[in-house]
DNA sequence: GCCGTTTTCGGCCCGACTGTTTTCAGTCG
């Protein structure tokens, strides 16, 4: 079950898309899209609030508070309810659709009677749309590469969604009487940008009230299937969770087997094979004298040998007994420590377990020590509300003096970004409050910075002089997201040679199921950030991701420094960056690698470019 | 529906882009 607040943000931002497609005032729906935002980011939980309470939080008014209010009393909001009798969830879901909003879902719905996803993308395959609702064959096309986008994400969850709910779940079955070891497992261990099921491991002597207890939970919509090793349920948020039960003494093995990635694990199984042993989620056993009569020599084969010698006789005591699938004597199971061990190496961490060299690196001693989010000494890329951001500056300083850091940049957005009215004015005058703020929080330094619009050919918003009384500028791209790849490339690299430019934020403007990457020759760009002294963000928004691990990789390779930032638009966005570690880790980063784990005094010099340059 | 050191009424982020239109509607950031 999602936090009561998101909850309610869910709710609210429904409501408003309902405005929209029956085409109420926009007014009306814009304040509760507004009010769903502020909800969403608000730092207390709803149900603490009464009434009063809820008219506290900035664009919640009488209305909207007494809307809450019925739906934490009652679980129900008629006015949303009577407006979901008139348009069937399959037409707000076509909103979700890039280039279809209200209006043209709703007359796609009206002169066409379409109400779903499919139903559109098939009827643009029968050419069922031309001319209706002032849609051509372009529109057609576009509408359609925007549902297969989704679908190449769809069915997968975001991070953070994942990250919650399986928190939830571990939490709820390690309380199950039994339960000795609980934890999630997956591609949500390894921290992939995005998961397509959950799975849940847990060790128990009798199974069945952990199965019980997860087909009971009361956010499991539906039982896929159940039986004693394995139960798989959907949760009303449609996501699928596998909860997988072993008898504690198979923890290690099962967990690796279960962390994957499947590559990786194929790799593990042929390490084991040569060595004579047969690695499974039951365990790594020994199988017979002939493989490993036919291993010997391998270098895996003789670690493997001496490190079962001493880990072997506890296990094959239990497993003597002739089941195929622990067949032969088991050598380790019960930590993944031993599992790697036995193999001849050192555990090597969930992120890195896609095979793209760990195990190679493991072989060799060389695997990375890898960035922790207790690494991390600061955030260089956050909102307030003088822009889009929802909380105050103060607010925000308190939040990020909360998470122990020593440095602090609020970074909002600068003029380009019309909607946003920036002004000259407006930005000295936070410079001045934030000033004013130095010593609210003794061990808190306090950077002022801007988020610069790259525009079409590289230039950025105010003249060199006044760039340079900012602290750190990070610079990104806003528009002009279809310029062709020479042109994007060329702007990149312009933005990376200014000299107030420290940062490039979210360099590929992805947002993960809904927009692609821009057209760029990243090889060429991180070469100029190289060169420039110009770090890469790595925006922690799980709606992002930006960079990607895989490019991550490829920017290590040209030198380049990365900045892991939240872009907090709230106070609880300032927990974003475990995502960003997350992906940086996927990335094989260390300390050295990003300059917001590195120390005020080190970071100075780095943000010194201009000074360098000039 | 929300909000107020320009407003308790009358505003509300505003401009660009796209495709379709023959003068603009819809979407997006």
């Amino acid at each position: 079950m999602p936090r009561l607040n998101d909850q309610v943000r869910e709710l609210l931002q429904e409501y408003a898309d309902l405005i929209n497609i029956t085409g109420g005032d926009a007014f009306r729906a814009r304040a509760y899209e507004k009010a769903a935002r502020a909800v969403g980011g608000y730092p207390e939980d709803l149900a603490d609030l009464d009434l009063k309470g809820l008219q506290q939080i900035p664009g919640v008014g009488k209305s909207t508070a007494a809307k809450i209010a019925e739906y934490l009393a009652t679980g129900r909001i008629p006015a949303l309810e009577s407006l979901r009798a008139r348009i069937p969830s399959g037409v707000r879901e076509m909103m979700a659709v890039p280039s279809v909003g209200p209006k043209r879902a709703l007359a796609l719905y009206r002169d066409l009677g379409i109400a779903s996803v499919d139903e559109l993308a098939g009827a643009i395959r029968a050419d069922r749309l031309s001319g209706v609702a002032g849609l051509g064959e372009r529109s057609g096309e576009k509408i359609l590469h925007g549902i297969e986008l989704m679908r190449q994400s769809g069915g997968r969850t975001l991070l953070d969604v994942a990250t919650e709910l399986a928190e939830q779940l571990v939490a709820a079955l390690s309380a199950v009487p039994g339960c000795t070891r609980c934890a999630y497992a997956g591609s949500l261990r390894r921290m992939r940008e995005t998961v397509g099921d959950i799975d849940v491991l847990a060790t128990a002597d009798d199974s069945a009230p952990l199965m019980a207890a997860l087909t009971e939970l009361p956010y499991v919509a539906e039982v896929i299937g159940s039986g004693p090793t394995k139960t798989s349920v959907r949760t009303t948020q449609g996501i699928q969770v596998d909860l997988r039960v072993v008898p504690e003494e198979d923890w290690g093995a099962a967990l690796v087997y279960f962390t994957g990635s499947k590559a990786h694990n194929i790799k593990l199984r042929t390490m084991a094979v040569r060595a004579g042993l047969k690695l499974s989620e039951y365990g790594l056993f020994e199988v017979d004298g002939t493989a490993k009569k036919a291993a010997k020599g391998t270098k895996a084969a003789k670690e493997a040998k001496s490190a079962a010698g001493t880990t072997g006789t506890t296990g094959a005591k239990k497993d003597g007994g002739a089941d195929a699938r622990t067949e032969g004597v088991k050598v380790v199971s019960e930590t993944e420590d031993e599992v790697y061990a036995a193999l001849g190496l050192p555990w090597i961490p969930p992120t890195l377990r896609e095979d793209r060299g760990e195990i190679e690196a493991a072989l060799n001693g060389e695997l990375p020590d890898l960035i922790e989010e207790s690494d991390l000494r600061g955030d260089l890329h956050t909102h307030t509300d003088l822009t889009d951001g929802l909380a105050t500056l103060t607010e925000m300083i308190d939040t990020a003096a909360a998470r122990g850091y020593s440095y602090y940049a609020v970074t909002d957005h600068a003029p380009d970004l019309v909607m946003q009215r920036m002004t000259a004015e407006k930005m000295l005058a936070q410079r001045e409050e934030l000033r004013g703020l130095a010593d609210r929080h003794r061990k808190l330094r306090l950077l002022h910075g801007t988020e610069l619009n790259i525009g079409p050919d590289g230039g950025v918003d105010w003249p060199p002089e006044f760039l340079a009384g900012f602290d750190v500028c990070v610079a990104s791209v806003h528009s002009h997201f279809n310029l062709d790849r020479t042109a994007q490339t060329r702007r990149l690299i312009r933005a990376c040679e200014n000299p107030y430019v420290h940062i490039i934020g979210h360099l590929t403007t992805r947002r993960i199921g809904l927009r692609g990457p821009i057209d760029v020759d990243l090889d060429a760009v991180f070469e100029a950030a190289a060169r420039t002294g110009t770090a890469i963000e790595i925006n922690s928004s799980p709606q992002r991701l930006d960079l990607r691990d895989e490019d991550i990789l490829r920017a290590k390779r040209h030198g380049v420094r990365f900045s892991i930032d939240s872009d907090a638009h709230a106070t609880g966005h300032l927990a974003y960056p475990r995502f960003g570690i997350g992906t940086a880790q996927r990335g094989w980063l260390t300390t050295e690698d990003v300059i917001n784990a590195w120390t005020w005094q080190k970071l100075k010099r780095f943000l010194r470019k201009d000074a360098l340059q000039i």
